[in-house]
DNA sequence: ATCGATATGTACTTAGAGTATCTATGTCAA
DNA sequence: TTGACATAGATACTCTAAGTACATATCGAT
């Protein structure tokens, strides 16, 4: 096929808001956690469907690092290899805090925009 | 500075979602319409700060018809240049559809996520 | 000692966003 | 009548971030 798959770029298709980040702050300000649970742990709030690729979790924890928004230690005891236990820190406190402002915002805005289609729809569109 | 920019995948700081194409295609649903006119017509969704530039706009467009959700046809009449004209076709509609539905989603997600994030910190997080 | 599960880490590719620039046409005024 | 400006559309280039695949290390069980 020369046409291009028609859902590139509909809502299921592939690059819709997953909010990784803010996710992996929330989950770690509920409890210090290591790479292999937070994924578990952020498949809760529903922005993935599935498992998010470990990869991609650990490139976020190291760039949440770099930019001091997350600290992490190892932590040797336990059962199985080592884990590196990270927190958040007073700094990924406050962006936390923004990204919840961002999102209620957000949110605010898909619902008005859902309103709005409702409203041309309703209108005899 | 060889640290990173602290706000880079923050909220306000660059890749937020921009429902760049939903919002073409609802100002669409309301009345047929052309590139630079879109460019006005979306920015009232809020989505966007200012004004998003012509050229994606118009790859947008662009994408869009290649995929059937949009046709085009050019509008010579009138003042100044000609405008290529655009209005949604039935698929598009039901593109529109999907949108909407995975909106509502999004924004039921989202308060979800700030309400867990208001119980943590008020159980004393 | 080797196999599988757990856990972390790196490398490669690509899609999409961002940015800058370019062309064309019509309007208006000098 | 032409030259500047506003409108309108289009394309090319770059760069980031997401997606994907693969690689490494450790511990426990058999």
């Amino acid at each position: 096929m020369s046409r291009k798959n028609i859902s590139s770029g509909q809502p299921g298709a592939k690059k819709t808001e997953r909010y990784i980040q803010p996710s992996l702050l929330l989950a770690l300000k509920k409890k210090p956690s290591y790479g292999y649970e937070l994924i578990q742990e952020i498949s809760q709030f529903g922005f993935v469907e599935g498992q998010v690729p470990p990869g991609m979790i650990y490139r976020h924890l190291r760039d949440l690092e770099e930019n001091g928004i997350v600290v992490s230690e190892w932590e040797t005891g336990g059962a199985g290899p080592a884990k590196r236990v990270y927190q958040l820190t007073s700094e990924g406190e406050a962006v936390l805090g923004f990204w919840i402002d961002y999102m209620r915002q957000q949110a605010e805005r898909l619902r008005r925009f859902v309103d709005m289609y409702h409203e041309t729809v309703g209108a005899g569109g």
